[in-house]
RNA sequence: GGCUCGGUAGCUCAGUGGUAGAGCAGGGGACUCAUAAGCCCUUGGUCGUAGGUUCAAGUCCUACCCGAGCCA
């Protein structure tokens, strides 16, 4: 098992809310979701999402629905909310960057960071693209467009305020040097070296067209990236409650997509130190969900409705599907039949009918009881499954979803094969009760055992299959006491044939 | 233009120089507790192309092709 000696804590990007939200968004929260979930089993935790809400794009979009900025962002966060709440994401704050709570603590880095000599004054001549809110030079610009996003860029000459970016380009190689784990996926990790091997400019950190953001004493707001970044450590205490800080910085894992990995590797952790704090421990670059190729995206006008997609094939489905289809890191496409056919495959025909098969024959042969199986239980079963839960968890924490729910699974194809070869039914009819009972019993906790393996990935449904088990309260979240060994089910526990956990869904005809 | 990552069975992917793998899909079989699900068996690959290094290359080197991405 990994060391245990710090508490947890797992960021998500902060969401940009110009419009709403799409499956896309979901991914890297739901991600967040499964990895608090499973640190929550055995240790302190703490998992931060939210809004990012200032910036010259959000200012427009208000502007264009004929509303205040802030009216527009406080109608549209309940949106996310209501996504993140739909997709059972359980985070412990959602920060707004319009919040006091956040606005006086950026405000006070930009005055630690001009007391430091961090900043300094000088003019900001270029290309700037709002819809992605960066600078871009012109030669990277294609057809005088944002070579990222398409749109027409606009030449911005102001006196801004400037980041010494520069100043930490040596450290930055040798924390890179140091660490070479510490950005992930490796492709990822080479991309970031190679913008510091070329050299890093200073950054413009202030902007005077527009005041949709943290004003600047002296006139302007701050750039909504330096803006956005601080929000990993003004949600947690940091300049104001120093213990509750320390608890959780530095964080052991930020998820971000791959599009805002140099914001996050490169300018973020200057940052940091800029103001005398460590970087995070881990940034993990996730790829896109994409179709037909394309990466999804509201721009591209290939985003799904996430709320559609929930009620299609159920979110818990969906999560699971997120995390079992590709190698987390690398970009995956998305296709309904693809959801449909891991759903009626992994989840329908190996996992919910295996629930049936036991729930029925425990009905039909036991009156819907656990029984005791007297000694009788599986002890190869219980030996080859002991190292599951922290192999799980290893692979969970070391963000190899889809390895964690093949190794949960070999105990659901174990357990499929246990009935086929152990025959209740004939074991019934000859009236071999202690095998019989045994079978069952096994049978039943294997499936709690599977219940508290895959709580993380499909909370709901996996809180539904524990009652249909029978077994009392809530999921026992501690798996050091759960799931300590083979026969932590307690016999008798009365059970029900329910609707099925994971009802088949028809394929999308092909065209 | 420079750089990065990928190109392995119809699909999604594992493969640390030493006889090509898994899951799904497809085909066959035995069973019946079950969401016609599960279980057993099985078809299927000149490992992008061309050279090279090596006793031995999917794995190392070079060039090229295709795809995706990065370059304040």
């Amino acid at each position: 098992m990994k060391p245990m000696e710090r508490p947890y804590y797992v960021t998500t990007p902060i969401y940009y809310i110009s419009g709403s939200p799409h499956i896309g968004h979901a991914y890297t929260t739901i991600v967040a979701d499964v990895l608090a979930r499973t640190a929550r089993t055995f240790r302190p935790t703490f998992f931060l999402t939210g809004t990012d809400e200032h910036g010259q794009k959000v200012a427009n979009a208000a502007a264009a629905a004929g509303k205040t900025p802030q009216e527009w962002c406080d109608e549209l966060v309940p949106r996310w909310k209501e996504l993140f709440a739909a997709y059972h994401v359980r985070y412990d704050d959602f920060i707004r960057t319009t919040e006091p709570r956040h606005v006086e603590k950026v405000r006070r880095v930009f005055e630690r960071l001009q007391m430091s000599g961090d900043v300094y004054l000088g003019k900001y001549e270029g290309w700037y693209c709002v819809n992605d809110e960066t600078f871009w030079l012109e030669s990277k610009l294609v057809d005088g467009r944002c070579p990222t996003c398409g749109r027409e860029v606009q030449w911005i000459s102001e006196d801004d305020w400037f980041f010494r970016l520069s100043a930490y380009r040596d450290r930055l190689r040798e924390h890179f040097l140091a660490h070479p784990q510490w950005v992930q996926p490796r492709s990822v990790y080479n991309e970031m070296m190679s913008i510091l091997n070329e050299g890093l400019d200073d950054l413009s950190i202030s902007r005077t067209s527009f005041d949709w953001g943290v004003p600047i004493d002296g006139g302007g707001v701050i750039y909504v990236w330096l803006d956005a970044l601080l929000n990993y450590i003004t949600a947690i205490g940091w300049s104001e409650d120093d213990a509750r800080f320390k608890t959780w910085w530095p964080a052991q894992t930020q998820l971000v997509g791959k599009e805002i990995a140099r914001f996050h590797t490169i300018i973020w952790p200057a940052i940091l130190w800029a103001l005398g704090e460590s970087a995070p421990d881990l940034v993990f670059a996730h790829g896109w969900i994409t179709v037909d190729g394309q990466k999804m995206g509201k721009s591209v006008g290939n985003a799904v409705d996430p709320f559609a997609l929930a009620q299609r094939f159920g979110a818990d489905s969906l999560r699971y599907f997120l995390l079992r289809e590709a190698p987390f890191g690398s970009d995956f496409s998305y296709s309904e039949e693809k959801i449909a056919q891991r759903h009626n495959s992994d989840l329908a025909n190996d996992l919910g009918n295996l629930l049936q098969r036991t729930l029925s024959m425990l009905q039909r042969y036991r009156d819907g009881i656990v029984p005791d199986p007297a000694g009788g239980s599986d002890a190869e079963l219980a030996r080859r499954f002991a190292p599951l839960p922290m192999v799980v968890r290893d692979r969970i924490l070391d963000l190899r979803f889809r390895e964690a729910l093949e190794g949960v699974w070999e105990l659901v194809t174990a357990l499929n094969r246990a009935i086929d070869e152990r025959k209740p039914w004939t074991l019934h009819k000859e009236g071999r009760t202690g095998e019989l009972n045994a079978v069952l019993y096994d049978l039943c906790e294997g499936l709690r055992w599977i219940a508290i393996l895959l709580h993380p990935f499909m909370p709901e449904r996996m809180s539904e299959m524990w009652q249909q088990l029978g077994i009392p309260g809530e999921i026992d979240e501690d798996w050091s006491s759960s799931l300590r060994a083979w026969g932590g089910l307690l016999p008798i526990g009365q059970t029900a044939l329910a609707a099925p956990l994971f009802p088949r869904v028809e394929l999308p005809t092909l065209a």
